[in-house]
DNA sequence: CTGAAAGCGCTTACAG
DNA sequence: CTGAAAGCGCTTACAG
C-alpha cells in the first residue's frame, strides 16, 4: 500500500528549478533568492512534500536519531524520564529511537538496531552494557551515557545519583532517629543503583550496634511486599525497613498494612526515587529524592558535546540528591 | 566523533568479492555459494560491518520503522502498552519511533518526524489526530491505527474497549447493587474513552431514578482527588463514584480516606482499566478490565495487513472487556 | 544565486 | 552463483 512520497525532482519540476535548488531550500543555511525560495516552497507545499530523512542522514552521515534502551518501564520512576528526554531531545531536533531491554544486561541485537540505523548517540538508562558491546559503540563514535548506572573504567559516560552517599546518609539519619533493627530490602543484585545504596546503608550501621537483616526485592512492588510479609513474619521484626526504591517501599508499606502492623509506629519504611506515588496521601513515604532534571540536563548536555566531536573521555558524574521526609518515619520515643 | 562505519565495499575487497555479492550474503533469500558466504562473514566480522538500514531504507522504500506516539506515560496504564508493543513490533522485526505528543491532538510536527523518517505505519495511543493529518499520512499509504481512541467517518483504523457498553453495564451493576445517589468523574473531555464511558454510565441510570453527578477529572490521579473532594463534601454526598479511569480512582479512594470516610461503606468507588494498582491490596479496587493483549494484537494484526497491502478501508474494532469485582464496591445493605 | 554532477551505502534486474 | 551498473533521494563542492 505504500506509495512513494514525492521527492525533490518532481518539486524542482514544477517549480522550473532544479533539483539542487529544491534542495536549498530545504537547507537552513544555504543562499537561494527569495523569489525562488517561495516559489518551491509553493510546489513543495502544493505536492506535499517533504525532505526524506533518510536520504538526508545517508549523504550527511547524521541521522538526528538517539537510541534509548530502557528496561523497567513499570516502575513509575522510568516512564518520567522517558517523556523527559524525548522532550528535551525533540527540543533540539533529535528523534528517538526507543528500544526496550528485557534483560538486566542489554544485549547484542538490541545493539545492533541502533549501530544499522546510524544512531548519533545512545541513552541507557536501567541496564548495563558489556564491555565489548560499549566498544563496539565507541569504536564507530557512537557516545554512551548510561542514565542511573555507574560503571568504572569503560568508555562511556554515567550519570546517577550519589546512591553510595545516600545509602550511607539514610542509615545514619535512621540511626539517629533511634531505630536500631533495621532490614534492607535489595534491588536486583549487581546494579549499581542497589549495590551502592546497601553498601552505604550497611557501612552507616557497622560498629554502631545496629542489626541489620537483608531480603532479595528485585526493585519490584511484590518483591517489597513479599519480602516485607517475611521479615515482618519474624520473631523480633525490623523496626524500620529500607526499600531499595520506592515501588519496593510501597510494596512493603502494603504488606505491613495487610497484616495488621501500622506505619510509622509498628514498622517504620523508606524508600528512594521520590516517585510520584511516593507522596499520595495513602503512603507518605519518606524517600530520598533523585535530581532527575539535573541528572537529565547533565546527560543531554555530554551527548551533544560528544556528538560535536568532543574528547571522548569517559566522565562519570554522582549528583547527591535530598532526603525527603514524610510521614512513614518518624523519630522512635 | 562520529567514525564512518564499514561499508560493504570494504568487505567485498576484504573478501575478495564484489559489493554485490556481499549485499547478497546479507539479503535472507538470496543465493550465494555456501564458500563465498563464509568469506564474506568472515570478514564481515573481522570489520564489524553491519548493513546500513538508512540506506537499505532508501533503496527498498521499506525503514522497518513503525511511529509510536503517546500522551498519558504517567498513567500507568500506558507503559505497559508501550513495553507489549515495543517488544512485539521488534519479534515482527520493526522499530520503534517513539514520539510523546503533548496535547490530545498530535500535531504537525509530531507527524512530520514520521513522514520524514519513512515509518511504514503510526501507531496513536492516547491522542486524536485532525482528519487532514490523517489524510496527508494514509495519503502517503502509511496506516494509522488509532489505540483507546475512537474516530468514526476517517480513513485509519482504531481499536478500543467498548467504552459505551462498559460505562453502560457499569452503572446497570451499580444500580443493581442498591446504589441510588452516583457520582462520575470525567476523564478529558473530547476523548472517546471518557465520552463512552459517560454516556453509557448516563444512559444506565436515566429514568430509574437516580441520582447524578458529575466533576471534571483530567483522567489524573490530582484530578481525581480534588474532584472527590469536592463531591464528598457535599451535604449529600454520593453513595459511590466512578473514576473515569483507574488513576482517577485511586485519587478519589485517597481523597476519600483522607476525610476519614471508609471505602466502600462510606462511599464506593469504581474504576476503569484495571492497572496494576488497582489490585494493590491498599486500594483493591473494583473497575473494568481492558482487555490490553487482545487489543495489541488486533493492532499489529491489521498493521501488518495494511503494510503488506491491505485495502486500506478503515475498520474499527470494540472489545467488551471484563468486570472486575474487588473491595472497593459492595452490595447495599 | 543557480545548475550539472558526484557520491552516501545499499538492492536488484541484467548478463554471463 | 557472481559482477557491473543503475538508481533510491538527498547534499555539496565546483563552475558559471
Amino acid at each position: 500500500m505504500k506509495k512513494k512520497p514525492v521527492n525533490s525532482m518532481e518539486v524542482a519540476k514544477k517549480a522550473g528549478v532544479s533539483q539542487s535548488t529544491v534542495s536549498r531550500v530545504f537547507t537552513p543555511g544555504s543562499s537561494v533568492s527569495p523569489k525562488t525560495r517561495k516559489r518551491v516552497l509553493e510546489a513543495a507545499r502544493e505536492l506535499g512534500y517533504r525532505p526524506n530523512a533518510l536520504a538526508r542522514g545517508l549523504i550527511m552521515n547524521k541521522t538526528n536519531i538517539i537510541g534509548l534502551a530502557m528496561r523497567d518501564i513499570q516502575n513509575p520512576f522510568y516512564p518520567e524520564i522517558l517523556e523527559k528526554f524525548t522532550k528535551a531531545l525533540r527540543d533540539n531536533g533529535y528523534h528517538v529511537l526507543f528500544v526496550h531491554t528485557e534483560n538486566d544486561e542489554i544485549n547484542q541485537d538490541e545493539i545492533s538496531e541502533f549501530l544499522e540505523y546510524n544512531v548519533e548517540g545512545v541513552i541507557v538508562t536501567d541496564a548495563t552494557l558489556s564491555p565489548n558491546i560499549i566498544a563496539s559503540l565507541s569504536s564507530n563514535g557512537i557516545p554512551v551515557i548510561l542514565f542511573n548506572r555507574r560503571m568504572d573504567g569503560l568508555p562511556c559516560h554515567s550519570v546517577s545519583c550519589d546512591n553510595y552517599t545516600a545509602g550511607k546518609k539514610i542509615g545514619e539519619y535512621l540511626y539517629e532517629l533511634g531505630y536500631r533493627r533495621m532490614a534492607y530490602i535489595r534491588g536486583r543484585k549487581n546494579t549499581s543503583t542497589n549495590d551502592d545504596r546497601e553498601r552505604g546503608f550497611c557501612e552507616a550501621l557497622m560498629g554502631r550496634g545496629a542489626e541489620l537483616c537483608i531480603e532479595d526485592g528485585e526493585f519490584t512492588y511484590e518483591g517489597g511486599y513479599n519480602a516485607a510479609l517475611r521479615l515482618l513474619g519474624k520473631r523480633e521484626r525490623p523496626e524500620v525497613i529500607f526499600g531499595a526504591n520506592d515501588i519496593t517501599a510501597l510494596g512493603v508499606m502494603d504488606a505491613a498494612r495487610a497484616i495488621g502492623l501500622s506505619i510509622p509506629d509498628d514498622v517504620a519504611v523508606i524508600g528512594f526515587d521520590d516517585i510520584t506515588m511516593a507522596s499520595w496521601p495513602s503512603y507518605g513515604l519518606t524517600t530520598w529524592r533523585q535530581p532527575v532534571d539535573e541528572m537529565i540536563e547533565w546527560t543531554l548536555a555530554k551527548l551533544f558535546v560528544e556528538i560535536d566531536g568532543g574528547d571522548g573521555k569517559p566522565s562519570s558524574i554522582l549528583f547527591p540528591g535530598i532526603l525527603v521526609e514524610r510521614g512513614s518515619v518518624k523519630k522512635r520515643s
